[in-house]
RNA sequence: GGUCCCAUCGUCUAGUGGUUAGGACGCUGGCCUCUCACGCCGGAAACCGGGGUUCAACUCCCCGUGGGACUACCA
């Protein structure tokens, strides 16, 4: 591992959709090999079938991709250290087992999981801390052979000497653990099958993985594997704990919750560069204040030493914040683009509306959009067959003149000569002059007819897009409605 | 219970011995000759407690307290 090019990783069990703490395990890893000009390795921790599928890691994949996290080795992109599933690699773990069983560092291991069951209630019925007593530690070769003849299948176990464990973490500075406080531990099951801490340790060496970046829930393994780089010889590589999401009750970021999978985002309609500047963000800074922040510009100021040590809460307000801010700030064009699955999934016929004008609407709308998916009642109000007198229009449509200005409005429209485009101003002036009212009482009564609603974009925007025809027959519907009747 | 980690406004944070403790979200007052939103200008809002160290502690040390993580043949 050389100093200057920093090999990093991203392991992900595919368990589950891609989780938002793993996502910003993901983009620590990636800002830190791109701020360095390292190599980020995307690795799949496969190893227990049971809870394992394709599906989720298609899926994780996806979201990485539609986060832009992208990967220099890893599925799909060869790299010389693969294979980059450990279900491809148990020859490897099969290899090193072999080394820690002849050095004497792992013994095998009969327990059955009633046995280990049974112990564990023991100890916690007692007020210890389960953990495993060492029963088959000094087990003779016979007694072995005879656990082997009545058919049963050892795990292994790694033997736990007397002593402190320590290293230095990137983030939290010097850590101290006490080896006599842990009971030995399996490092392959009795499938065969390696578990966690030893497939990590064999992994992150053979891939030559310089710093290991990932959540403080993993602090005390990182002791475990420590003792299995010792025991195989290996040089650790050097480690960084950042802090975890939390949920509003500050207990680690989970799906009781409410949304925790990227995915769920982004069907909600958060922007991908909202999220990873969120994450970003989050339990973290950029210095100098900044809270908006390009991809480039968190890749060149990121450091571990702005990642902060607590915990930090996961708040949907500010996210959301940030998403409109993108929303009105970004190009439209784009923003047209990413809002059209939208559009149609608001039951639109997107393909044959015509853009300029789709985009037209959509500019005059987008500050009122948090996310993507608001884009369909925002829209309403532009086409004829959506459009509806809300309660509370009807209540502006009721007072005071009210009728008089719609009245005057029909007029105004029957004689403009203009396109809507330059229409607006005239029609105003005639109408303010026609009734004598303005202000409020002039303007909400027009906003009432003409939308429906007594909330929306600026009325010159609404004026321009809508079409003549349109206006007219909205301002006649109201006119000869319900509420037009003359008293 | 054990081990370990953490501690600045409600929330996310800046702050590395001397600051009127700064910013952002949220909340809130005002302005933008229509609304909501946006934008702009204001406001309320924090150093967990106790001991040290020091001329001087939010900042360093210790002890409490509080919160969290981990305690699997899951990862």
């Amino acid at each position: 591992m050389t100093a200057d090019k920093p090999r990093v990783r991203f392991a992900p069990s595919p368990t589950g959709d891609l989780h938002v703490g793993n996502a910003r395990t993901a983009l620590f890893n990636w800002m830190f090999a791109r701020h360095y000009g390292g190599e980020f390795i995307l690795r799949i921790e496969d190893t227990d079938p049971v809870r394992t599928s394709r599906d989720f890691e298609y899926r994780i994949l996806e979201d990485l991709a539609w986060l832009s996290i992208d990967w220099d080795e890893g599925p799909g992109k060869e790299g010389g250290k693969g294979p980059y599933h450990q279900q491809e690699r148990l020859y490897l773990y099969d290899h090193y087992l072999k080394n820690l069983i002849e050095a004497g560092a792992v013994y095998p291991c009969y327990c059955t999981e009633a046995e280990l069951e049974a112990e564990r209630a023991e100890l916690v019925f007692r007020k210890m801390m389960p953990r495993y007593m060492g029963k088959c530690r000094n087990l003779s070769d016979s007694n072995r052979k005879t656990m082997t003849d009545q058919g049963r299948k050892p795990s292994y176990r790694f033997r736990i000497g007397a002593g402190q464990i320590e290293f230095s973490d990137l983030i939290r500075g010097a850590m101290k653990f006490d080896a006599g406080a842990l009971g030995d531990f399996i490092i392959v099951r009795s499938n065969g099958i390696p578990a966690y801490n030893f497939a990590v340790v064999v992994d992150d060496h053979l891939m030559t993985i310089s710093h290991v970046i990932r959540g403080e829930d993993h602090l005390s393994n990182t002791a475990l594997q420590l003792l299995i780089y010792e025991a195989l010889g290996f040089k650790p590589p050097i480690f960084a704990h950042h802090s975890l999401i939390l949920g509003k009750d500050r207990s680690k970021l989970s799906k009781r919750h409410g949304s925790v999978a990227v995915r769920e985002f982004r069907e909600r309609g958060i922007l991908p560069e909202v999220l990873l500047n969120y994450l970003a963000l989050l339990g973290s800074s950029f210095g100098g204040g900044r809270e908006v922040c390009t991809q480039e510009e968190m890749i060149s100021s990121f450091s571990l030493d702005r990642a902060g040590k607590s915990g930090a809460i996961f708040d949907e307000d500010k996210l959301n914040w940030l998403n409109g801010i993108y929303i009105r700030q970004g190009d439209l064009e784009r923003l047209t683009e990413r809002l059209l699955p939208y559009i149609r999934a608001a039951g639109h016929d997107v393909d044959n509306l015509d853009r300029a004008w789709l985009e037209r609407v959509i500019d005059a709308v987008r500050g009122d959009l948090v996310t993507l998916s608001d884009i369909g009642t925002q829209m309403d109000i532009f086409f004829d067959d959506r459009y509806a007198l809300s309660g509370e229009a009807q209540q502006v449509l009721r007072e005071e003149q009210a009728m008089n200005v719609v009245r005057a409005l029909r007029e105004s429209l029957e004689q403009s000569p203009f396109s809507t485009d330059e229409a607006y101003h005239q029609i105003m002036a005639s109408v303010a002059k026609k009734t004598g009212v303005k202000g409020k009482k002039l303007f909400m009564p027009i906003r009432a007819a003409v939308t429906g609603k007594v909330r929306g974009p600026e009325l010159d925007k609404v004026f321009a897009i809508l079409s003549l025809e349109s206006l007219r027959h909205r301002a006649e519907d109201v006119i000869s409605g319900p509420l037009g009747g003359r008293r």
